[in-house]
DNA sequence: CACGTACCAATTCGACCGTATCGGAACCGT
DNA sequence: ACGGTTCCGATACGGTCGAATTGGTACGTG
């Protein structure tokens, strides 16, 4: 066998080319030649790992999503002695990456979910990862919800579309520079906190139909 | 005088047909000649409206920005006659785009938003935009709140903001095709009503506070 | 009726895009 | 040592981009 070369490691390399590229320019700036330079890599050796370019960029948000769910995914695992609602609270701000660490990962994030509006392929693996990502919100809130005396498990699958959509249009808001990242976190947190710390009241006393 | 030409007219001519193109293939997909060709003018027409591309993006981002919030103003003077809570409840549906018919405009919007990230220019359209709803919206939820026991007056720009990202977040999760346009509707409007319908709790302390 | 001017379509230009191809270097089993 | 196989960097190609230039046309004015 002539010299090898780990083809895994090499498209993870460049998957990193191309979020750090997204983030700076935005997808539309995430030509073939850059994506080669900045993975100190030639144009050849990323044609030979991805056939096209999209193959590449499918790769890539597989790559950057896996890394922001696995970081989820630690939070809730590494909090499993404190309650639901804690551990809710924590993977909400993670999912939302408001931390000035993340700024970069929300702008890459952004970029291609606006551009898998648009792009069956990327649609495709973004919406698995959402999936993934409200079907753990969904059990946390219901476990949050048994030890409450508050209603809230009325519906736990809604509440956890709420959180997510509320988590990805508080980032939005922060990237176009709407809101500050305390602003956002501030409002994501008074979110959650609603969920759980209104007591049941038995007797709606009037409804208000807005519709 | 010679030939006149209204150039305001043509601007608006030129934005739409940067806007049906950034539905259809994205904002990397609209270049000068495809503007042109759709617009059913020439490269040069359209070069001599706008001097760089880039000017042509912010003016488009302005007038679909304009109209779409030109449209969230008419749903409110349409109904001021309703409680307030049944107008935000209007305002938002209309903001978060859901309707089939806006789906277009949303796919513009979340185009735009993703390259407001880092492009200063889109970026200052966008945030006075945003500025003008989450002042309506705040006023809304205060003149609503006025006519309920339920404390939500505790911040109501602290809601309005909640109710602004949160049809944001609905927005981009149905173009991504994680939610249906019912589903966000059921979340969105689940939302709303848990902001009036929840009676107050006389016994807690006026402060509601959580980490 | 000329004339200048504002407008427009077409052309051109340099740069860059994604992709395909190719000669040589690196490596391995024999 | 050597031939075969795989990887690599460089280059060429067809195409498109944004921008600038040019020649022609329609119009209001003098």
């Amino acid at each position: 066998m002539p010299r090898q070369v780990d083809h895994a490691s090499r498209r993870r390399l460049i998957a990193e080319a191309v979020c750090h590229l997204a983030d700076e320019r935005g997808l539309e700036g995430v030509t073939l030649r850059d994506v080669a330079a900045r993975a100190q890599v030639s144009v050849g050796a990323v044609q030979r790992c991805f056939r096209t370019k999209e193959e590449m960029l499918v790769f890539a948000l597989g790559h950057i999503s896996e890394r922001i769910s696995e970081r989820v995914r630690a939070r809730l695992v590494r909090s499993p002695a404190q309650s639901a609602a804690t551990a809710l609270g924590h993977a909400a701000a993670e999912i939302s990456l408001l931390r000035e660490a993340h700024r970069a990962e929300a702008r890459v994030w952004l970029a291609f979910a606006a551009q898998a509006a648009v792009s069956k392929a990327l649609a495709k693996t973004l919406k698995a990862n959402y999936a993934a990502v409200q079907e753990a919100f969904t059990r946390l809130i219901s476990e949050a919800g048994e030890g409450t005396d508050r209603a809230v498990s009325l519906d736990p699958q809604r509440e956890a579309r709420t959180v997510l959509a509320l988590a990805d249009g508080l980032t939005t808001h922060v990237l176009i520079g709407h809101l500050t990242p305390r602003e956002a976190h501030d409002v994501l947190h008074a979110h959650l906190a609603g969920l759980w710390e209104q007591p049941a009241q038995p007797s709606h006393s009037r409804e208000d139909r807005a519709g």
